[in-house]
DNA sequence: TAGATTGTTAATCGATTAACAATC
DNA sequence: TAGATTGTTAATCGATTAACAATC
């Protein structure tokens, strides 16, 4: 219950820990230690043992961690059986492979409404969805009370969605529109995707790669 | 010249210098100090000064940094004016959209060939490229020597698909399958992209939210 | 020259790893 | 009980910040 600040390191190694242990429960593995675990994700036992006790005492010792149990406790702590009522705003391109390639229950969220400011696309469905006008925001908002938006709308347009979405009550975004989306008050939650920052990362490193041989060679890049 | 083991934390930092610094320039701002910098991107002006030192003195005493001229080195340093034959496999949802969003070239890389395993979806355009079948994948890169794979398929088929590639000489791989792709062999780059992950952190943190008042505020995702 | 701001060293902070006593 | 493995403290490592001399 007492939550003591956890750190922001910690945090992001969640997902992945749920996603394995998800995956070795499906294995039907039953029970996992630290070590064997580390093994595995590419990490020390140290770091998964440390981790995991920001939390609680979810093993046992001399036997390790049940899988299923353990799994369901990070889904717990990361609130993926939640029902965040949630908004995409954009269905260009990009907009429309994350409304049907993101499996938003699986991650706690609803999506509830889609909006473009394009009229051709406005009215359309998507996947069974109705695609509203960015034009009918506020009204839906005032009714449906989403807390979460998805951005995926042109890099101008960003900063003004979003604050009219802050005004209406939507407390997070995951923000897809180039250019950093930031917010005074702490309370607004803000995770800003640039996938090209992601590719340049990779690039940097085959850049370099050509002058081989001489480094240490710790290119391991995860 | 003398490159000495930069830190994945600076890495990761340039492509966002470089995206604040191409806006900048396009403003039209011609110089900036660390401070302004620092002030605009939400940093130290420390952390800033001390990352662009690790590739060299790009500033200058008393003046700053010419706007310009830092995009530029750092844009060097990443390679975005490289040409990286690039190809992209699974054109589902999110590799359609990654194809089309995603601006190929100036991340330094050119995709000169998609692919999909459904033959329905293969001999068919995207964009005016053609989408060849999975099968010629191996007399492709034969010929053409990619270097990059951008990775758009199911999870149970992208190790083997990576795998097949590295013995067809690519040596970078931009993952966006479910689950990640690990070699053992360090001059085989991996970048898992995981979107769900990132959408998680917002839900953990909205799930949180409700025991307000309680701690420090410290709540910035940033 | 005086003012500004870098490049760089030193101090601090946080995160990771190692070690080990507790305990199943 | 003996063996294994956790929970947790202490040690190490790396990254961030602060400070300041160098210099434009």
């Amino acid at each position: 219950m007492s939550k003591q600040e956890i750190s922001p390191s910690v945090i992001r190694r969640l997902p992945r820990y749920h996603r394995f242990l998800g995956e070795l429960a499906d294995k039907g593995t039953v029970r996992i230690s630290s070590k064997e675990l580390s093994q595995q994700m590419g990490m020390t036992a140290s770091q998964i043992r440390q981790d995991l006790n920001c939390f609680g005492g979810f093993g046992q010792q001399g036997y390790g961690y049940n899988v299923r149990a353990l799994r369901d406790e990070i889904g717990q702590i990361l609130g993926v059986s939640e029902h965040r009522r949630t908004i995409l705003v954009g269905l260009g391109n990009l907009g429309r492979a994350i409304a049907t390639h993101v499996i938003f229950p699986q991650c706690g969220c609803e999506l509830i409404g889609l909006f473009d400011s394009n009229p051709f696309v406005a009215g359309r469905d998507l996947d069974g969805m109705p695609v509203h006008h960015t034009d009918t925001l506020s009204g839906f908002c005032h009714q449906e009370h989403p807390e979460l938006a998805v951005l995926c709308v042109p890099e101008n347009a960003a900063p003004v969605i979003a604050q009219q979405l802050v005004s209406l009550g939507v407390r997070a975004f995951w923000n897809f529109s180039h250019g950093d989306l930031h917010f005074e008050d702490p309370a607004i939650l803000v995770e800003n995707v640039h996938l090209a920052d992601s590719l340049l990362t990779l690039t940097y490193g085959l850049g370099h790669e050509s002058s081989n041989e001489t480094a240490g060679g710790t290119a391991d890049s995860e």
